[in-house]
DNA sequence: CAGTATTCCTAGCGGTGCTAGAGTTCTGGC
DNA sequence: GCCAGAACTCTAGCACCGCTAGGAATACTG
């Protein structure tokens, strides 16, 4: 029993050095830069590996991208709790989520513009999505109206995402985001 | 002179065939079908010859990109001219820009989500693209009230290429999409 | 027709994700 | 303590990618 239960935590506490290679690695250099290859390096195993580990490259990036949830919806719910009216909140909600995905381009990436594979259809992931999920909601909620919260939260958060993308695609100028920005969140707070 | 020109003229017709085959594949099968091995032997020629017209595997893409912006363009200005009411040009104009990026997806992309090389760069580009541009504009000025138009064209933008691209990426439900749709607009037209 | 310039192709480089099969280590019953 | 069998990991390789050097074939010029 005691050989089994440390051969599982050994297997486990490799899983997690797949991942935080992979996330450091993607980090630092972009997700071009994570090959099997460099991963199996980082961890001192051989590739194949990985795949006792992973189906395949897409789900070490969807594991990382789980991780990246969970840290959103918590960025997301200190922004919301530390603001002092409504009106507010929306503007820090958004501030936050655009920082966000600023500062972590590649988890931001990993998360909502690659790996579909598994992340939207797992079990982990859902609850962090919808923490995060929620907190835009309750932000928009006192300017929702009459229209449906959830439709409301969606599109509020596809203005996000756009700016975001855009912005680091080279197709907005970097130093009218903040105007911008206060254009999307005045829209969605009246 | 006259084997000049019509070897500059075959030049330039092996060029449009190499956009052309790059456009049908990626629209039939995905960018990721597009392989320069396939390209090759779509046009009838070994591979070097695509460099001798192009830098690489990006310029062929951003090349097929510059057709979408005049494509898109023209979509949006029929879409605006036949509105009734400034209100209906928003709606109709963000229908129009959502139903191109969900009819030609490839081309989308090629246009606002990969092959950041050269086309914003270069000068025909801007043309098209600020005739799209501004049509968006055009349709928001209206509802612009005291902020910035452009900074609100781009924020109206925005939003309309988030709801495309969190669709088309499963982080959506296709189902609702009309439901987001009018709250934009909404949001953007009063 | 000879020599030159241009065009084009063959072959190959270093890289990718992924996998079959061999080899090694560990486990548990005698 | 030994040894068959299970579990594990590695080496080597597949088919593919974007891209390029260098030579063969073609077309043009005098």
């Amino acid at each position: 029993m005691s050989t089994q239960t440390r051969r599982e935590r050994e297997r486990a506490e490799r899983e997690r050095a797949i991942i935080a290679a992979a996330r450091d690695l993607a980090l630092a250099e972009g997700w071009d830069a994570v090959t099997t290859r460099r991963l199996a390096a980082e961890i001192e195993y051989s590739q194949p590996v990985l795949y006792s580990h992973f189906r395949g490259k897409d789900a070490i990036m969807a594991a990382v991208a789980v991780e990246g949830f969970a840290e959103l919806a918590t960025a997301l719910a200190a922004a919301r709790a530390s603001a002092a009216d409504p009106r507010q909140a929306v503007a820090d909600v958004a501030a936050a989520y655009t920082t966000f995905a600023e500062q972590r381009p590649a988890l931001y990436d990993a998360m909502f513009t690659l790996a579909v594979d598994l992340p939207f259809a797992s079990q982990d992931v859902p609850t962090d999505l919808a923490r995060g999920f929620a907190e835009l909601a309750e932000a928009v909620r006192p300017a929702a109206g009459d229209d449906d919260l959830e439709a409301v939260t969606e599109t509020f958060w596809s203005g996000l995402h756009g700016l975001v993308t855009l912005m680091r695609g080279g197709r907005l100028r970097r130093a009218d985001h903040d105007r911008r920005l206060a254009v999307l969140v005045d829209r969605f707070s009246r």
